[in-house]
DNA sequence: CTTTTTGCAAAGTTTTTGCACGCAG
DNA sequence: CTGCGTGCAAAAACTTTGCAAAAAG
């Protein structure tokens, strides 16, 4: 079953309407498989006719049916991607210093993940998120080709 | 050493001034020991005199010398937090119920901690953030509580 | 045909900017 | 003293809201 009929079948489960809008919301995070601000999916979007209203409307059904999840970027910006089933689980290394985010796989029974499921906690567990911050070796190599720090 | 000079030294070394608004900033993230949004900081610190364009520079100054970090909450709010030496590394669950924010001890040598760092990521590491979610005890007894749940 | 969803306009809120003044060093 | 930082006002950007029109089922 693709990925497309799988989230029109979350939308009828949930007794909403499949419309072309929300289509391409979930189109444009499928593609681009990295998680993306309000308004980079805006910009994505507005050659498509998105208008801002609508687009926020879908992000919030989307949070409250599960279908993405929100995390922080390090500049403090919040960022939408995809949850399982429509991407599998995993980690983030994120570079401070480009920006990108890398995704981690994690097999179910990685360390990890047996380790964050054995912790004793304050209530149910839904998901998790886990996010490494740091240096990609790219932007290392490049700061090492620079001289000087510049400040 | 005290965690306000700890946080005097940190400015000075950043050659940046000691003023009290940056003072009341850092205070107000040490007494609440949570994370707290850029409206809360308002305000909280607006009967102190905090102007907003004030706090918005302050937030940007203490996340670029590494001072706090962002994250995001379930519902899609950027919240702040301090970081070490300023506050232990720790998790976080969070309860996607009530929106409270139970900070996790993780000791160095934990489990998680170990299996983090043997990862083999596309960089060098600076930090890690893991946030737990979840509904907390207190909110499952409230529903156990009320018959049926609300469409 | 009914009900949900979108488009649009307007209002509300948050955030940024620029500059003059005041305070830390 | 000498700037760095803050206060303030104004502008810009972003987000929400309400309602009519359009689309889905």
């Amino acid at each position: 079953m693709s990925k497309e009929s799988k989230f029109i079948e979350v939308l009828r489960r949930n007794r909403l309407r499949v419309t072309k809008e929300r289509m391409e919301v979930f189109r444009t995070l499928s593609l681009v498989d990295s998680p993306l601000s309000r308004s980079e999916l805006l910009s994505s979007l507005r050659n498509y006719g998105m208008h801002p209203p609508t687009l926020y409307r879908t992000i919030e059904l989307f949070v409250s049916i599960g279908i993405i999840q929100s995390l922080s970027s390090k500049s403090g910006e919040v960022i939408y991607e995809l949850l399982p089933p429509f991407a599998p689980h995993h980690h983030h290394y994120r570079c401070m210093s480009c920006g990108l985010t890398f995704p981690l796989e994690v097999l179910d029974d990685a360390p990890v993940e047996v380790a964050l499921r054995s912790l004793d906690l304050p209530g149910a567990v839904v998901y998790h998120q886990v996010d490494i911050f740091g240096t990609c070796f790219e932007c290392l190599h490049e700061q090492s080709l620079v001289g000087e720090r510049v400040r």
